[in-house]
DNA sequence: TTTTCGTATCTGTTATAACAGTTATATTGT
DNA sequence: ACAATATAACTGTTATAACAGATACGAAAA
């Protein structure tokens, strides 16, 4: 916990609550308080809010405050939707450009997602973060900053979806492969498969996510 | 003006002398005397510029401020490229759902943008007006609510090229029907050439912009 | 008992001033 | 005259307290 400002410091402790589910959902968060959890002053704590409001991780209104929003099946196919469109455009631009090397670099990091068994909470972190290494590098390597800036500040929300990804362990087997394949037609030098090989991987997740939804898992 | 907080009243005034030129390019902004400018305090202008900030109008660099970033074509490129990824999606919705009570809304949005005669500064502001009017309800009928607050997001970083789009008149009547195209093409019942249609109206203005960069009109 | 009014205490918002760091200027010592 | 140092004036950041409004509670009046 090296935070420098003290902005950051009440980021980091509002976001850690949200994670550990220790604050209420859809209610208003009482910015005081925010501020003694996070042992900051009220500035400090509604500059941690407006960040954490652009990374969809709450929700403001104006003069009525902020609150962790309710999940529903919108607003997840909604969140996927834009991140999508994102990605689509990564591996759009990623088959443009051809590059073999990257084209390795990728692989490699691809490999390394698909090595990993997922089994127990921790390497099912593990494995969260190796994938949001790989989807990161490849928007880096779109050539596009921006792309890679959206994404990263979309991709946090997927944190709060780990704790329920717990529970993959056994159907994760599989996704063998599945990440070496996608690579591989995103550099098949055709835009159109590149394309439609992102899509399927962002609807699959999707399709993931809501099933988990459905069951409860994230409330 | 009729601004309720004190933050979207800094907001609006430090906008305006952006758009007017009246700030200095490249040179990290006092803070002091943006509240200055705006008659209100440092803790409202520094709300306004997290907003700006977020709205790539602005680039904040930690501990150093906050500056306009001085354009350059691999940034109009990153922020065309991130825009047309959300278009292109919003094109796909469209184009699936295959609403022709949607549809008939649109084209009449889109008539009413390929009718205006841009001649004159102010009806060249009132043509940018219509497409974004036009643009954000496609993103709207899309059904992705989130789609809709991005692109609404970015989309006011195009204000700052109004300006030199003002010497458009002349070349904007080959640009006759050419919303009316592209709501064609998207109602085409076929998602790929919905795409290709979005994409390239997307790539036509990134074109132009690039175009308006080169003969040094964005400085 | 029910209604009304006032007070006390919440809420988000914002202004002031102090803190911490850097930069430039001026002053001092050689 | 030149160099080193101290001082002054900036910078972004942040803590404190006050402001404005809404809400809840309770006492007093009908």
């Amino acid at each position: 916990m090296d935070q420098r400002t003290s902005s950051e410091k009440a980021y980091r402790a509002i976001l850690q609550a949200i994670l550990e589910g220790q604050l209420p959902k859809g209610e208003f968060l009482s910015q005081r308080m925010l501020a003694s959890i996070a042992d900051t002053s009220i500035i400090s704590v509604r500059e941690a809010l407006k960040r954490l409001e652009h990374e969809h991780i709450l929700e403001a209104i104006p003069k009525w405050g902020v609150r962790i929003p309710l999940e529903t099946r919108e607003r997840i196919q909604g969140l996927y939707g834009v991140r999508e469109a994102l990605e689509v455009m990564v591996a759009y631009l990623l088959c443009l450009q051809d590059d073999p090397l990257v084209a390795q670099e990728i692989l490699e990091k691809a490999t390394e997602c698909d090595l990993i068994t997922t089994e127990g909470k921790e390497s099912v972190d593990y494995f969260a973060q190796k994938h949001r290494e790989l989807h990161l590098l490849m928007a880096e390597r779109s050539g596009n900053h921006h792309l890679k800036l959206e994404l990263e500040r979309l991709g946090l929300r997927s944190l709060l979806y780990q704790s329920a990804k717990s529970t993959w362990a056994n159907q994760v087997d599989d996704w063998r492969n599945w990440h070496r394949n996608l690579v591989g037609e995103i550099f098949s030098h055709d835009p159109a498969r590149a394309q439609e090989a992102m899509h399927r991987h962002i609807q699959h997740g999707l399709h993931h996510d809501l099933v988990m939804f459905d069951r409860g898992m994230f409330v």
